[in-house]
RNA sequence: CGGGGAGUGGCGCAGUCCGGUAGCGCACGCGCUUUGGGAGCGCGGGGUCGCAGGUUCAAAUCCUGUCUCCCCGACCA
C-alpha cells in the first residue's frame, strides 16, 4: 500500500472526546473511527488489524475442529423465552428492535439460543456429537456506559465457540482443549506472558467455576489475585477461603494485580440443550441431555488491549503477527534516482510476500518518522540520498533503537518470510 | 441510572464570568523557499458557536428545556 493513496491520515491532535490510550492512538493514527460512545469503525489498517486477529483466532479454532458458523443478529422471541433471557429484568442489555408488524426482535448479545436451535435440526444421535461450532460476529450490548475505547462498546467483535458432548467426561476434554487453544492464542498474539488463566464465578446453573482469560494491564476492570509461579489467578468476585481450598490456591503466593478480560469459557451443563428441547439418543435408545460449553474471546478488545499493552509515548507498536503490514518504507526526499530505488524496492518486498506500507508522500522526513513511529509496523525501513550514497538501507525495528545499515538482499534476508 | 466535567470550521482550543455580530494552532488550497525527527514566508477557502425555545435594540455569551460526549460509581465480554 502506497500512503499517498491511504485514504485517512494521522492527526497531531488526541481526540479530546477519549481519555482511554487504545483509542486516543488507534484514532491518531487513523485505525479507527468513532461513531458514537461504545462504537467504533475500522479503517483500512484497523481493518487488517482486526483481520489478522480473526485470522489467528479462527485458525486455532479450525485447528480443534471448530466448525464455522454465521448466525444472525436479528433474533426471534420465542426461542429466549424458552430460556427465560429475553425479559429485560433478566437480560438488561439488550437492543430490540420490532418488525412493521410489530413483532419483537431482539438483537444479538450472545448466540447460545439460535446455536443450540439451529443445531437441534442435524444433532439427534450419539453418532452426531461431539462437536464444537463457532462463528465470528458483532455483538450488540445496551451497556448503561460504554468506556475505554475499543475494550468496552455497545457493538463489538467476538468470537464465541460453543461445545457439545454426550457426557461430562466428554465435555471436561472439550473443555480442556479449548482452554489449551486459548492459551495458543494469546501467546501468538504476544500476550502469552501477561495472560492468566483465572478462575471466576460459573453463573447461577453451575457449580463449577467459569474461567476467565485476564491480561494484565491497569486500565483492566477486574482485580486478581495472581499466583504467578503457577501462572493462574483468582478473580476478586470469588476470592473466599473456601473457594481458594477448593481450587488448591496459597493465599500467601497471591499477589493483587489488574486485568482485563480478554476471553472466558463457561461450562453451560444442558441448561440451553434442555431448555430448548434439544437432546440425542444414545446406543441404547435412551434420550438424553446435551453437555454445553460456551468459548468467548472478544476479537475487537484484543485489538484495544494490543494497542495499549504494546504502546509507548511514540505510538503504537504491533506485534508482528497483528501489524497492518510488517515494514513501513520510507522515502526520504525527492529526488529522482531515490524515488526510483525506492519504487523499486517497494516492488520487490512486495513480490516476495513482504506487506509493506510505502510512505511515497513528498513530506519531510521528520512527518515520515513520527508516522512510522505512531502507526507502530514492526520494521522501518529507510531509502534516501544518504543511504543510497553509503549503497545500504537502513533498517530499523520499531521497538528498538538500533539502526542497522543493510545492502539490499540483507534486507530482505532479514524481512522475508523465512525469519 | 446517580455524581462530576464538556459541546465554538475536519482535529485541538481561546472567547462565555462582564451581551455589541467569532479568533488561534493543526489540517486543507495556491505560490516561493526548504528536505534525516512533525519546515518557513505570503495569500486563500471553510464555522446558522450541539439543538429548540425565551429575554434583549442586540445572544457563542443570560434564562429554560433537550440531545450528545468524557470521567467516577453501579452493571457488564
Amino acid at each position: 500500500m502506497r500512503l499517498s493513496q491511504l485514504f485517512t491520515k494521522t492527526s497531531k491532535n488526541v481526540p479530546a472526546d477519549e481519555e482511554a490510550r487504545n483509542a486516543q492512538l488507534l484514532i491518531q493514527a487513523g485505525y479507527i473511527h468513532k461513531e458514537m460512545a461504545g462504537v467504533y469503525a475500522y479503517l483500512p489498517l484497523g481493518l487488517k488489524v482486526l483481520e489478522n486477529i480473526k485470522r489467528i483466532v479462527r485458525e486455532e479454532m479450525n485447528a480443534v475442529g471448530g466448525q464455522e458458523v454465521m448466525m444472525t443478529t436479528l433474533q426471534p422471541r420465542d426461542i429466549w423465552e424458552k430460556t427465560d433471557r429475553w425479559d429485560d429484568k433478566k437480560v438488561d442489555n439488550w437492543f430490540k428492535t420490532a418488525l412493521k408488524s410489530g413483532t419483537e426482535l431482539g438483537v444479538g448479545l450472545t448466540h447460545e439460543e439460535p446455536i443450540v436451535d439451529a443445531l437441534s435440526i442435524y444433532v439427534n444421535s450419539y453418532k452426531d456429537l461431539p462437536l464444537y461450532v463457532y462463528q465470528i460476529q458483532n455483538k450488540f450490548r445496551n451497556e448503561l456506559r460504554a468506556k475505554s475505547g475499543l475494550l468496552r462498546g455497545r457493538e463489538f467483535v467476538m468470537k464465541d465457540m460453543y461445545s457439545l458432548a454426550r457426557t461430562q467426561e466428554e465435555h471436561e476434554k472439550l473443555y480442556d482443549q479449548a482452554v489449551e487453544t486459548y492459551h495458543r492464542i494469546y501467546g501468538r498474539l504476544g500476550l502469552g506472558d501477561a495472560t492468566y488463566r483465572t478462575y471466576a464465578d460459573g453463573g447461577i446453573f453451575t457449580d463449577k467455576f467459569s474461567d476467565e482469560f485476564q491480561t494484565l494491564s491497569e486500565i483492566g476492570e477486574d482485580t486478581l489475585y495472581v499466583d504467578e509461579a503457577r501462572k493462574i489467578a483468582i478473580n476478586e468476585e470469588i476470592y473466599t477461603d473456601e473457594n481458594l481450598a477448593k481450587l488448591g490456591l496459597d493465599k500467601s503466593k497471591l499477589v493483587k494485580k489488574t486485568g482485563v478480560e480478554v476471553g472466558n469459557t463457561f461450562h453451560l451443563e444442558s441448561k440451553y440443550t434442555d431448555a430448548l428441547d434439544v437432546y440425542y439418543t444414545d446406543e441404547n435408545g435412551q434420550q438424553k441431555s446435551i453437555i454445553m460449553g460456551c468459548y468467548g474471546i472478544g476479537i475487537s478488545r484484543l485489538m484495544g488491549v494490543l494497542a495499549e499493552y504494546f504502546a509507548d509515548e511514540r505510538g503504537l507498536v504491533w506485534p508482528e503477527a497483528v501489524a497492518p503490514a510488517k515494514v513501513y518504507l520510507a522515502r526520504l526526499g525527492n529526488d529522482p534516482a531515490v524515488i526510483k530505488q525506492a519504487d523499486e524496492l517497494y516492488e520487490k518486498l512486495t513480490n516476495a510476500g513482504v506487506e509493506t506500507l510505502y510512505d511515497d508522500r513528498d513530506a519531510r522526513p521528520g512527518e515520515k518518522f513520527a508516522d512510522a513511529d505512531l502507526l507502530g509496523l514492526p520494521y522501518r525501513l529507510v531509502v534516501s540520498a544518504k543511504t543510497q550514497e553509503a549503497g545500504k538501507y537502513e533498517l530499523k525495528a520499531r521497538q528498538s533503537t538500533e539502526v542497522r545499515q543493510l545492502d539490499e538482499t540483507a534486507v530482505m534476508k532479514s524481512l522475508g518470510r523465512e525469519q
